[in-house]
DNA sequence: GTGAAAGCGCTAACAG
DNA sequence: CTGTTAGCGCTTTCAC
């Protein structure tokens, strides 16, 4: 295994420097356990080991516990700003445990259900998953096969999964309300896809909002995905399909931003000609032209209370809340028209 | 181990199931061994795994082997956007060899021996550090304990790692001459912190430069870090204690974001009294205010060259080339004066 | 409080 | 081509 360096040493060798059997020593540097032991053999054996350098072999412990101090996180997109603070979030909470955390870049969908086996096959003790689309069957594979397993950013409606998510419908809302009152009516919406949860209940949040202020939505166009490109498209469509509203709620930043490329090139002017709002607050977009107005999520916290909540089960302290819900927070910039 | 389901099918099970020796069952699922096997007979073992839901267990091949098909990588901040992509460059290619790769974030860098530190204990199969400061201690543990590593985006000038890096020195040359070309002469640097590599690279490529151009360094500041904030408190140094100069080349885009900042506020206007380049070419530094001139790394492919590296380190292929260069390429952008 | 013994699931000589 | 055997390093009853 380590390619030069002393043969690695274990814990027979740390007994017998120790003088005392392995089982001693497994106890002694067994946080659990060691109040078993007496003080001076204690010390002992916490001298020889780290005379010797020892390093306890977790495949070996894994192998016999079957617990492997890992969890696995699957993501769609490391490189969509989102990710990285809920990633850190997981992170930081599975360091404070002593675990490590495997990151698994799932670039389509179809590659899930492969990479899941081979987290089995790993032996994980559980899986943070921030992919599933609505009525996954990877969802249900996972239930099925047992392994702790809780959502991040995409809640299961079926219910069969603890999740932590951000409150959509009140995103939304928060946008729609910041809109109407700065006196906009004819407010249409950039939607996410309507396969995942956050694509449906967005747009629901946004119908919603609107229905509560006696307006009805004045267009909508669905992305593609989550991505610049998939606005860009989307705003085209619903420019070309619909007289222009004075307003549109833009599913996610990056969708926003492409309606910006879009509303460039054509020489329409945010916000004097049209307000935008995104969501999400990705990092630098209150540094575009005009900085955008958008709801800032919790991302870090995500993470963090996910993994807290798959410990906590993989603990088998059962959870009362299966499915927890953040508040996000509107952030006013300059893409939306100030309050008369 | 799997909280419900059944008892978890071993190799054993299978071998009962084909009627052959467990031995053979490990042969015949082990792609390297599988020629052994006569047709018959591998045909039978895949059936019985297939049908009796048979996932080997890592753990104990691990055990037996002393490989894990675990690689571990250092970030120093998952957050920072030229992070993720070099992530997933690496975690491509480690998918492509079915390996997984634990992430660990250093948050701080007196965290970073305990973690490698727990790597070990986790025998990862190899390192990818994004991390090291310049003569740094622990690319010293690294060597003697054997275990295989790769630098990326941080080159070890002692040369007792490998490592994929982009070529800054050149990269400053770019930025100069570009300004340079469009009339500039007192061009001054943000530099990025003398303690790491990339950091004192980036100012002497900037020195020489001029050099080459017969000018001098008009003045300099030294971030204490890459973030926007050192940024902004080294700008106000900068223009506090110098004459203001023309053009400033910055160690990197979130630096230059903060020199955006304070020009800002002080009605310096971009690049009209001022020039400004950046470094990295992170998402959406096209849409700021005005879009920054920066320096495009091929952030993925130094991420996918270093697992590859490592790859081939750890299957004992020796390589030639220990440290890699990749080529940065300019992208200019409206933050800087056109060429008259 | 400590030792003895067994075995987690797999792989790799070694035979045949 | 397939079976036999031994054991990777650790944890955990079970004794004492």
């Amino acid at each position: 295994m380590n390619p030069n360096s002393s043969p690695a040493v274990t814990i027979r060798d740390v007994a017998q420097a120790a003088g005392v059997h392995v089982s001693t020593v497994s106890r002694a540097l067994n946080p659990d356990k060691r109040g078993l032991i007496s003080a001076e053999v204690l010390r002992a054996v916490e001298e020889a080991a780290r005379r010797l350098g020892y390093r306890p072999n977790r495949a070996a412990s894994a192998l016999r516990t079957g617990r492997t101090q890992t969890i696995g996180v699957l993501l769609p997109d490391i490189t969509n700003p989102v990710f990285p603070p809920i990633l850190q979030g997981i992170e930081a909470s599975a360091a404070a445990r002593g675990f490590f955390v495997f990151v698994a870049n799932v670039a389509d969908h179809v590659l899930a259900r492969p990479i899941v086996e081979r987290m089995l096959a790993q032996r994980v003790d559980g899986l943070v998953m921030a992919i599933a689309t609505r009525d996954d069957p990877l969802v249900d594979f996972i239930a099925r096969s047992g392994l702790h397993a809780v959502l991040v950013n995409r809640a299961d409606e079926s219910g069969r999964l603890p999740a932590v998510v951000s409150d959509d419908r009140l995103a939304m809302k928060l946008a729609v309300d910041h809109l109407v009152a700065t006196g906009h009516r004819r407010i249409g919406h950039l939607a996410g896809p309507q396969s995942v949860p956050t694509g449906v209940g967005r747009r629901q949040g946004v119908e919603q909002a609107l229905r509560d202020r006696g307006l009805a939505l004045a267009c909508v166009a669905e992305c593609e995905s989550y991505s610049r490109e998939a606005g860009r498209a989307a705003m085209r469509r619903l420019l070309a399909d619909n007289a222009r509203p004075e307003a549109v709620v833009c599913c996610n930043d990056l969708v926003a931003l492409g309606a910006y490329d879009v509303l460039g090139e054509l020489g329409i002017e945010v916000p004097r000609d049209i307000s935008i709002t995104g969501h999400n607050d990705m990092p630098l977009v209150d540094m575009v032209n005009p900085p955008l107005t958008t709801i800032r999520l919790p991302h870090r916290e995500l993470g963090w209370r996910a993994a807290e909540m798959l410990f906590d089960e993989i603990e088998g302290k059962s959870l009362s809340a299966s499915t927890v819900v953040l508040r996000p927070e509107l952030v006013v910039r300059k893409s939306t028209r100030p309050a008369a």
